[in-house]
Formats: C-alpha cells, sequence, structure tokens
DNA sequence: AACTCCAGCGCAAACGATTGCGGAAAATAT
DNA sequence: ATATTTTCCGCAATCGTTTGCGCTGGAGTT
C-alpha cells in the first residue's frame, strides 16, 4: 500500500525514534540490538514495505550478488535448459543472473562483457560464440577479479573453471550406432573446428570409424552447422548423398534441415541414409521420422556452473581450476 | 591493463590535481570546463578504463537505465523475437535489459518482479503467464511509478501501454485458409481462455467459420496448447481425428504434435487432414509437411514495446495510454 | 562506595558520482 | 586605474547502507 515512495532505513529511524545504524543491525538480527528493537523494527520494515535500495548495498559492499551470462542464442533449447539450472541454482543461494546473447557475434560478445562488468557482476558464466577467436575481453574479467566459469564451448587460453558435455565420448556413441546399424559411408556435417565443441564431435566420429576399421574420408567432412548453411549447401550436400548411408550431423537443427533436404529429393530416412544428431533439442521429437540423437544435460551443467562459481565467490573453492564433465546419452529414436 | 582496481573519478581527481567535481564535468563536456581540461580529463580516463559505477549513478540519479523484462518462456521464437528487438532499440537508446522468465508460473513472475523493483528498473515489459490470474503484482509497479508496458499476453485489469498481434485477424484468415482448401470440420486447439490471446485466435476461429456458414461446434474445440498436452488428450483427439477434415492449433508446437500425431496413426496431412499452426516458429519449416501458419513480427513488436516505454519514461509520451496492434500474416507451406 | 563489565545503541565515515552555489583569477569594459 | 563580467573550478551536501568505534547507564563485584 504504503504508496508513492519507497522506504529507506531513515525513514523507519525517525519513525521509530532510532538511529539508521540501529534499524539497519536490527534487521539483520545483530546480536548487539534487543530483541525488543529487533522485533519493533522488523514488524515496521514488513509494515512499509521496506526493501533494501541495492545501489546502496552495491556500492557499500563492492559487490552485486549478480552473476552475469552470457551465452551465443537463447533459443537454443540447450542454451536455455542451462539457463534455467544456472537461474535455480543461484536464486537458491541469493544470485541474481542478468542474461546476455552474443548472437553468435564476436563484437556483441565484447559489448555484453562490459555491460556486464559496469553492472559489476560479482561473476559470470559464458559460452562463447562462434565468431570469437580473441579473447581478451574475458582477460579483462580476470584482471578485475571477477571469475569466470565456461560450459559447453570453453575458451582454453583462460585458466578457469569448466563444464563440458562429453563431446567425443556422445559422438563417437551415436556413429558406433549408425555403424551397427550397417551404415559404411557417413557424412558429418561439422561445426567449427575452433570450437572445442566442433572438434571433439568431429574427432568422436573419427574414432567411431577408426574403431569400425573404416577409414574416414574428407569428402564425406562438409563444415555445416545450421539450417540455413545446409541450405547454402545443398549443391554438395545432395552431390554427396547418393554415395552415403549415414549422416552425423554437430547439431540436431542441422540434422532435421537436412533430413528435410535427403526426404525432398527422394531420398528414404532411414531407408537409405540414417541420420543422427547432437543435443536432443525437443525439434527432434517432432519431425519427422524422430531424430535419434545424443541427449546432454543442460539443466545440470546450467546448475554445475552455478555451484562452481558461487562456490568461488563464496570462498570456499579450491585454488585449482576444475573442469566437470558431464556425460552424454544416446538417444535412438526413428531416423536411425 | 591497468590491473586490478578500477578507477574512480577521485581516483582521476587525485592524479590530476583536480576536483572530482571538475573530473565529473570534463567527463561530460560540461561547459564550465575548460577545453583543455576536458581533453586531459578525459585522455587520462580513457587511459585507465575509466567506467563509471553504476551503484553511484543509480544512487544519485535514482534511476537505473534499465528495463525490466518479463517473458513465460524464452525458448519460444516468437518471445526471443521479441527479447531481440526490444534490447536493440533500448541498447539504441542507452537503456539496458533485465531478463526474467516466469516459466509459465504464476509465483515465479511475482518473485521476478520484486526482484525486478529491487534492481529499481526504469520500466518493465512484460507478457504474463499463462496461470497468472491476479494481477497485483502489477499494480505494485504502478504503485512505484515504474510504469508496465504489456505484449502479447496483456493485462486487461491494468491501464497500461500495450503491443499486441492482431491474433483474431490471424486466426481468422489462416482458418479461412482451410476452408477454402476444402476443410469443413475443423478441429481447433485452443489455448486458455483467460489469456488475450487464446481467447482472440479462438474468437477468429468462430469468425471464419460463420463467414462461411459453418456452425462451430463446441466437441471440437479443445484446450491443448503443449506437446505434452496433446499426448495427455490423445485419445480424445484421436477419437476425434476420423470426423474432422482439418486442425487449427493455437501454437505451431502443439500443431506439429498433433501432426505426428495423427501421422502416426494413418492419417495423411494435408491429405486427409490438414493443420495449421500459429506462430511461425522455425519449427514450422523443418517438420513434414511444413506447417502453414501465421507469421507474427516478433522482433517488431519488441522494438514497439521498447520505444513505447522509453517514450514514456523520458517523459516523452502522451498521457493517455496506447495499444498498438501488429498485423498477421498468412504463412501457407505444405500442411494446409 | 568505587569499581568493572556488558548490553544496547548512536556517531560518523565511508562507498562513487552529481550539482547548486560560491569564489578566485582572468578578461573585458569604463 | 577601478569596476564588471566571464571563465573556470572547488566545496560540500546528497543518494541509502554498512560498520568500527565510542558512549551511556545499569547490573554485578569487591
Amino acid at each position: 500500500m504504503s504508496g508513492f515512495t519507497q522506504a529507506s532505513i531513515q525513514d523507519i529511524a525517525k519513525a521509530l525514534g532510532v538511529s539508521p545504524s540501529t534499524v539497519s543491525r536490527a534487521l539483520k538480527n545483530h546480536p548487539d540490538i534487543s530483541e525488543k528493537t529487533c522485533k519493533m523494527v522488523q514488524e515496521y520494515a514488513q509494515k512499509v514495505h521496506y526493501r533494501p535500495n541495492v545501489f546502496a548495498l552495491g556500492l557499500k559492499q563492492r559487490r552485486s550478488m549478480t552473476i552475469g551470462i552470457i551465452i551465443p542464442e537463447i533459443i537454443h533449447h540447450f542454451f536455455s535448459s542451462v539457463l534455467s539450472g544456472i537461474e535455480d541454482m543461484a536464486y537458491g543461494k541469493g544470485y541474481r543472473v542478468m542474461i546476455c546473447q552474443s548472437n553468435e557475434n564476436h563484437i556483441r560478445e565484447v559489448i555484453n562483457m562490459q555491460a556486464l562488468l559496469d553492472h559489476r557482476v560479482d561473476g559470470l558464466i559464458v559460452s562463447v560464440s562462434k565468431s570469437t577467436l580473441d579473447f581478451s575481453h574475458f582477460k579483462k574479467a580476470g584482471d578485475q577479479q571477477v571469475p569466470v566459469v565456461f560450459f559447453d564451448r570453453t575458451c582454453d587460453e583462460i585458466d578457469s573453471d569448466r563444464v563440458v558435455t562429453n563431446d567425443f565420448e556422445g559422438a563417437r556413441m551415436v556413429v558406433s550406432h549408425l555403424i551397427k546399424r550397417g551404415c559404411r559411408n557417413i557424412l558429418h556435417l561439422a561445426g567449427p573446428q575452433h570450437l572445442n565443441v566442433g572438434r571433439e564431435r568431429y574427432n568422436g566420429y573419427v574414432q567411431a570409424l577408426r574403431d569400425a576399421g573404416i577409414k574416414p574420408k574428407s569428402n564425406l567432412v562438409i563444415k555445416c552447422d545450421t539450417p540455413s548453411k545446409v541450405e547454402y549447401r545443398r549443391s554438395i550436400i545432395l552431390s554427396r548423398a547418393p554415395g552415403i548411408d549415414g549422416v552425423f550431423a554437430v547439431n540436431d537443427f542441422s540434422a532435421a534441415a537436412v533430413m528435410r533436404l535427403l526426404q525432398e529429393n527422394g531420398f528414404d530416412i532411414p531407408g537409405n541414409i540414417a541420420v543422427a544428431g547432437f543435443g536432443d533439442d525437443p525439434l527432434a521429437s517432432m519431425v519427422r521420422p524422430a531424430l535419434t540423437t545424443v541427449e546432454q544435460r543442460g539443466y545440470d551443467m546450467g546448475r554445475e556452473s552455478a555451484r562452481l562459481l558461487i562456490n568461488r565467490l563464496d570462498g570456499n573453492a579450491k585454488k585449482e581450476f576444475q573442469t566437470r564433465i558431464f556425460p552424454a546419452f544416446l538417444k535412438v529414436r526413428e531416423s536411425a
């Protein structure tokens, strides 16, 4: 009710005939303050809907109880899952979050970084954009004593905590599955190789082939990690199509797109060509045939990222940085 | 470079042998300060990477230059598009954003609201959660002089600026299209009727039927607005299926889910049953057959929401509240 | 009676930036 | 030469909260 203006500690102090310091202490049950006073203050504070001023707090304590997050694109189910995990853990520990999207754009990432640092976030959780090759903006965070946790797409140049999926093993598993199903000539729609995820998934693909005594062929690897790139490369994909019996795409979006492309051109999935993706996006179960893919535990990864960061912020983290590797799970559906 | 600690205005003042007030004014080219001093201060500030302290600023100016955003679920493409629109407009006008998800949960929405108010956002842009029936938390924003703009899912009880799609017309168009294609018995998977979007789309559906002289049947309207609800209601949907020749779902997710369900049970889309959705999610073009749907201009709606809000914040808005209605566009693909 | 001790509270200085007002020096006018 | 205006800058208060330190009065000790 109380209407317009937010009550401050001084307002409460004045109204109750005590000093601001007493109010401040009473609100946190400081032992110096008598029980009676505590109760009186707290009740009055409640009545006038007192809420601490975060600006004054931040100014005084030199911390914001806020975690900054930079992710490439929030629209991907994996990233939103991670986000939920981070939020839940953070809220539970009294932290808030501030979310920025880089839109896979390096410049935007740098701007976001600055904005978050300007807002004096206590720590950062980041998954780097595809177009980021220079990591100096992350070092700036280190300079300002702001710890960074990288998840999924990490930055090797910077010593930090990391939370990743076992991309290698996930890729190896799903490609092995394709081989077990009888595939011999498996096309890989690869992600950027300067990103750990792209590299690891590629490596897992190669490993699975080797395990089965199949020689990897470089013309069966195409850099192509979005639906629009699938469209852009349709002619080369279609030129390979007659000679292949399987596709492993670096993510579900490309997998769905290539599946559609192949279907439109008369190939039966999985009859002629089996298709597998990576990530288990909700999309995977909505397309036809439903997509065989690799499940990542995004939510748990988010929680763990936040846990690692907050431990460090609260000073109860080991000095050495850690890398948490989450298992990947093969999710067999209809497409392979 | 400069290492650990962020330089403050006082640090600069001390280093340059001037007063903090001079530095403050020099940094914004105040006419009281000589050109020479301005240049000196600005150059030094640049050198030490001076960045204003948002806490001090917020405390003094009693505004944060930050817009709070509450949306149901960021994972929906529509909402992320709106988000991008808001961000672009806001950044362009010197505002930052703080994003919260309600996850369609009323409690969470209330908490988010309080968190944003605690952070002293200057204004709010909100799309209300499905489970919100009580709007008192929004009134609290009004009490604190924090203007709110509602988009898409509005709140009728509160006088405010609004930005919406012409849901009625969109629904009418797409259902008319179904009818033109020959559909007579069209199932509607409806959203919650306490939300304007659910209601308007339903009304558009009814209007299209009436326009064609078809009598709406209540047993052809099922409340069902997510894939999991489609699953949950599969038996009733399938019991209706033999008698229908079209489906209009309140969003693309449900449309895709129902399409799969029907296909799995031997119905050909669009041969036996035509299916249409709403929203033009990227999903729509990835499923088979590609989904006929209604396009909403999410990005533009985001920009407009931010524009309306910022105009009000900057004091150059008319007193009366406005409602901006964005057109919807029929997007015909393969499913209908 | 004089002492110590402690519970309970207030003073005042931060944190970093802004801004109205006043004042010294320099420039201009008389 | 003095008077007047400009130019340029500093003082100090302010935003709301925290916190080290000091003060008071009453209870307990000797």
